[in-house]
RNA sequence: GCCGAUGUAGCUCAGCUGGUAGAGCAACGCAUUCGUAAUGCGUAGGUCUGCGGUUCAAGUCCGCAUCUCGGCUCCA
């Protein structure tokens, strides 16, 4: 007999060799009915498997992550099945789940794939799901895998058995389809109610550019049809809110193939918007104590060589521009960095002046891959809302806590509620791998950690996601429908002070090396709109929206009333336009509904007649009438208290 | 950069197996002067991404380039 221990605490004495299923079925039939896999000591293991000591056991069902993973992962065995009877000799490389669904890497050889052809492969996938047919774990040699797979002429699994030792090689079969895998799997296809595939798309080999191109084919599956549907219903809301399309029926960028690719251009409504951003962040930087600075969109080819970038990624960078002078080059700026040391050294600092924060909203240039460009969110020419701190290494803590507060407010005020922190250390593994004493890392480690334990973040602590020139700490939001998205970044550089010889005097009248921070809240101006317009749908908060009133007259007899309502508002700072077409007032309406305009004010002959303005808030609805004074008061208290949440 | 798909009016999209382009919305004009999500009529708008090729004939077929999209790789 063994011991059982449930998440309850509760213990069960079994028989050796009870399954997880087993014990589900203890409980309740429908419970087991709906295990797709169990924790056992912190492993997931097939339900159907044995369990031989005293363990601790978790039954895991669709509500788990676990649970759906290896559903998932047991689906993308499941469309292998489907492949490879539609399209007999077929290769698979690896096929796991991911964040929604699975893929699975095949090669088709010489046959075709496409889209076309995505139905006859979930039709027969839901066949073979309904056929309930159970996965079979199947321990083996690793001399048996090498002959299974060398008589089918599996390069592809041979390599996979390369980097695996003997005795820990196990074989799953459902059906007529056995995969090289070391599982888990659900119970039986059955499981599987609903079936997409959702596209394809080249994946390298072993992720290896240099490497030969599978088709990697993306499918998803669920327990219940409709949860399917809900699914898609998702994603259609993801493409309605994308900033691409928003930006384009917002008139906010726009892109030129001449001007070039991955250059947006900002509209007249983008610009305003985003200049309102800069304006807001750099008041809050002005109280925070930082100083703006300006400098120059080139720099010398020798400053990226003394910063260590241009060895890096010259290569891969837009190309030194020439200068008549021979032998002169300069580089179009990819980062702020090296500018701000530059900054740092126009006269000598000692350690009264520390810490420096130098702010700048700097555009650069990033030669960035032609696949990678995407609307805002990766560009070539952007503006990040950088500053760098120079400081001691003792004033690390508090600066980094300041950074924090300041990136707290900036998320309070936009509405991002629900983020976390991921903080990147050093791989204590590989210690050769950084520059910079490991007493400052120790020092500056250990400052990162205590201060997010200090404001209660919720971190996620990454060890050796650290730069080599410091440890980091990364702000990712979570938008409002789930997506996740990196935003401000903080990061403790040792190693530009150390090229660029910057120092400062100490109280002890000798020269020490001063640690600089980099950081930005926003990351950069157009990724951080664009996060922006999918976060909000394109319904930006009151302050901040370009255009955030309406005036919309019953007939052109009121236009004129209209048009002094508007001035009256102008004078309050209210955006407002008059929609002084001869148009219906349902059909202004409307209109101004699509364009998303916060505020609408009807106005016709009572409202005229008593100097009020009729008021209707987008997506709401009338909401009553009011004096031109009284609206504009209403406006102004409302965006007050949206920028009041300072702590 | 790589794999694959795509590119038709300002926008969203039709255009079957080749026979020199069409709708809705937007724009403009006229009429209408209207009370909380679309007034009517009319006008104008296109080297069908570009360059080559096949053909009597190319938006349609082929090649190359380019952009965009989905991924991969990358992201100082």
């Amino acid at each position: 007999m063994i011991n059982i221990t449930l998440p309850d605490g509760s213990t069960r004495k079994v028989e050796s060799g009870t399954t997880a299923h087993d014990i589900a079925l203890e409980i309740s039939e429908g419970l087991a009915r709906n295990v797709l896999a169990a924790e056992v000591n912190g492993e997931v293991w097939d339900p159907q498997r044995e369990i031989h000591s005293d363990a601790s056991l978790k039954l895991l069902t669709w509500n788990d992550d676990a649970g759906k993973n290896t559903m998932w992962h047991s689906s993308a065995h499941l469309l292998a099945e489907a492949l490879e009877a539609l399209y007999p000799g077929v290769k698979f490389w690896v096929g796991p789940p991911i964040e929604h669904g699975f893929y699975y890497d095949v090669d088709f050889g010489d046959q075709t794939f496409t889209d076309k052809d995505f139905a006859a492969v979930e039709q027969k996938m839901l066949e073979l799901a309904k056929a309930k047919n159970p996965f079979i774990r199947k321990e083996i040699s690793k001399a048996d895998a090498i002959a299974l797979f060398e008589a089918k002429g599996d390069e592809y699994k041979l390599d996979l058995l390369e980097g695996l030792e003997d005795g820990t090689i196990t074989l799953y079969t459902q059906g007529n389809f056995t995969d090289l895998c070391r599982g888990p799997h659900m119970p039986h296809t059955g499981f599987v109610k609903a079936a997409k595939v959702m596209s394809i798309a080249g994946a390298y080999w072993k992720g290896d550019e240099s490497n030969k191109q599978l088709t990697r084919v993306y499918g998803i599956t669920f327990p219940k049809k409709q949860e399917l549907t809900a699914y898609l219903e998702l994603l259609e809301q993801a493409r309605a809110r994308d900033h691409r399309k928003l930006g384009k029926e917002m008139d906010l960028f726009a892109f030129s193939d001449k001007v070039g690719q991955g250059l947006p251009l900002w509209l007249p409504k983008g610009a305003e918007l985003r200049s309102r951003l800069e304006d807001f962040l750099k008041e809050a930087q002005r109280k925070a104590g930082y100083q703006g600075v300006i400098t120059p969109h080139i720099g010398n080819k020798e400053l990226y060589i003394t910063s260590g970038h241009y060895a890096k990624y010259g290569a891969d960078s837009f190309q030194p521009i020439q200068t008549p002078s021979e032998g002169e080059e300069y580089l179009l700026k990819p980062m702020n960095c090296p500018h701000h040391c530059e900054v740092y050294k126009a006269r000598p600092r000692s350690y009264r002046d520390l810490p420096v924060r130098f702010a700048e909203f700097g555009t650069v240039y990033r030669y960035e891959q032609s696949g990678e460009l995407h609307g805002l969110t990766r560009v070539r020419g952007f503006t990040q809302d950088d500053a760098h701190i120079f400081c001691t290494a003792d004033q690390v803590k508090e600066e980094v806590s300041n950074v924090i507060d300041l990136v707290l407010y900036i998320f309070k005020i936009l509405n991002f509620e629900d983020f976390v922190v991921q903080v990147s250390l050093s791989d204590p593994e590989n210690p050769e791998k950084y520059i910079g004493s490991d007493e400052n890392w120790e020092k500056a480690e250990r400052a990162i950690q205590e201060v997010a334990e200090e404001k209660g973040l919720n971190t996620i602590v990454a060890l050796g996601e650290a730069a080599f020139y410091g440890p980091k700490l990364d702000f990712m939001v979570r938008d409002a429908i789930g997506r996740k998205w990196q935003l401000g970044t903080v990061q403790i550089d040792y190693n530009l002070p150390e090229r660029f010889e910057l120092e400062y005097v100490g109280a002890d009248n000798s020269k020490h090396r001063p640690v600089m921070i980099h950081r930005a809240p926003f990351g950069s101006m157009e990724r951080f709109v664009a996060i922006l317009i999918e976060h909000c749908a394109g319904k930006f908060p009151l302050w901040l929206t370009p255009e955030q009133v309406k005036i919309l007259p019953i007939s052109d007899r009121f236009n004129e009333y209209a048009e002094g309502v508007s001035k009256v508002l102008e004078n309050h700072d209210i955006r407002a336009l008059v929609d002084d077409r001869s148009e219906k007032v349902g059909k202004k309406i409307r209109d101004a509904e699509l364009e998303k305009i916060p505020y609408m004010l009807i106005v016709g002959e009572s409202e005229a007649a008593e100097g009020t303005v009729s008021v209707r808030k987008q997506g709401e609805g009338d909401i009553g009438g009011l004096t031109v004074e009284a609206f504009a008061e209403r406006i102004r208290s409302e965006i007050a208290e949206m920028l009041k949440k300072e702590d």
